[in-house]
This record gives structure tokens, C-alpha cells and sequence, in this order.
DNA sequence: ACCATATATACTTTAAATCATATATATGGA
DNA sequence: TCCATATATATGATTTAAAGTATATATGGT
């Protein structure tokens, strides 16, 4: 992971977002997140797709969705880096936190083998 | 400094590695960074503008030369976010260093006021 | 006052990222 | 099998960022 692609991920408004909310919720599908960010599925999907690519995210799908969360693997720099961010910037995403509480309807996590 | 403004400013290679170095070594004038970078003047001069209007660098000018070191009064953890990644990636930059040592006529620095 | 060096900025062109729209794929249920 | 929901991807248009070249400003020395 080379620094430079690390903080091109984390330079576009939809992708930090999402990658906050990720980390401060574990995971998150794409409806959520559209809901979160009130942001088109095409838009919030290929952002994700991009930071999966890049091996900030994994994916599992469960039934319908695709519940996104930040790559374990990662370098431990990166992931102080991304956590020390949200530490630190919790007013940056409390909007999106809201409207993701506000959402009905949120698709149920079932439990995964490991969990 | 939102996280936004700041990761785009760390999402330029120019930009990311005129940041370490100065990191690396307290302060450093454009034409140092244009012989570890070995790029243009405007190039470095532009890059250099950019970090100093989003008050990630400071400057001072001395004589011919002006130059740069990270802004103290940025936030903690932009400070933290900046030296966890030189901490943990100094082969990027080592080519650069190793320019900048080869490098002759250095200017000189003389002792700030405050030093 | 003149010239050399160092740095900054303006202008134009080029390249890269992002977006909206349309469409394709995958899953689950009737 | 057919339809609804969730997600992914392709395409073309737009916006944004970066680069090169030329020029301007500042300092120091003769």
C-alpha cells in the first residue's frame, strides 16, 4: 500500500465519509451508506468498488446485500492513520450518523461463522 | 483544516513527499526540494503555495532563500497523521534524501532569533 | 544602476477524476 | 418462471487538478 494511493482513497468527500462510517460501525451496506450520505447507489457503489480494489475494504454478501468493512490486512499505519481521523473528526460525519439512525428498515446482520 | 482539505493535499506525490522531507529535516528551501524531487522550480514553488495557503507549511524568508517547515499550530492529529507516515515509510522518500545529500552548495541556515 | 540567483505567479494546455444515466448481474420470493 | 430488490459496471459528459512555459518579484553583490 503505497502512501500515495493510501491518501488518493482518502481524498474524495464520498470515500472518507464512507470509510468513517465503516470503521465507526463496523459494517455497512450500500443502502445504508446511500441513505447515510444521501447519495445515488451508482455513486456510493463505485466508490466502494474503488476502495475494495485498493484494499482499504473487504466485502461479505449476505442474502441481498454486500456489507462493506475496513480491511483487517492492512498495514498498522494506515489503520492508525484512519482511526486517529475519526477520533478526531466525529463532528464530520454526525450528520450522516444521524440519517443513518433515522433510516427504517435496516437490513438485519445474521451472524457470521466466525463471529 | 478539514480532514478533506487535508488529505488533498497529501494526495499529490509532489506535495506528499515535500511534506516528509521537510518533516524529515525541520525545515527546507525550494531549491533543496527541487534536487531531492528533481523537478522544476515552478513546479516545487506551486506545490509549496498550495501547503502554505491550507497552512500545512510555514515559511521564512532569509536572504535569496525562503524556507519551509510544517505549521506547529496545525492540529494534533494532523501532526500525529503526518509523522505516523514518515515513521512507517522512509523508503519512500529515500531516494529523495539521498539527493539532497549529494547535493552541494547548500544554502546556509543561520540561527533563527529564537533557536 | 545593473546583473545574477532564488522564488512566485499567470496563462494555456493536458490529463485525471468524478458524475449521471443506462444497463447488467445476483438474490429471494411468489 | 417471473418479478422485485440490491448491487455492480459501462459509457459519455463534465469538472477539477496538474503541468509547461513565460514572466514577474525580491534579494544580494558589483
Amino acid at each position: 500500500m503505497s502512501p500515495i494511493q493510501f491518501y488518493k482513497c482518502l481524498s474524495d468527500e464520498t470515500r472518507l465519509r464512507c470509510l468513517l462510517l465503516i470503521l465507526s460501525q463496523q459494517e455497512l451496506c450500500v443502502c445504508e451508506l446511500m441513505q447515510a450520505l444521501n447519495e445515488s447507489q451508482p455513486k456510493i457503489s463505485r466508490h466502494l468498488a474503488q476502495l475494495r480494489n485498493c484494499e482499504l475494504l473487504t466485502d461479505r454478501r449476505l442474502g441481498q446485500w454486500v456489507f462493506y468493512s475496513i480491511n483487517q490486512a492492512l498495514p498498522e499505519w494506515t489503520k492508525n492513520v484512519l482511526s486517529e481521523t475519526l477520533k478526531c473528526n466525529s463532528e464530520f460525519i454526525s450528520d450522516n450518523l444521524k440519517r443513518l439512525d433515522e433510516m427504517g428498515d435496516r437490513p438485519e446482520r445474521t451472524r457470521s461463522c466466525c463471529a
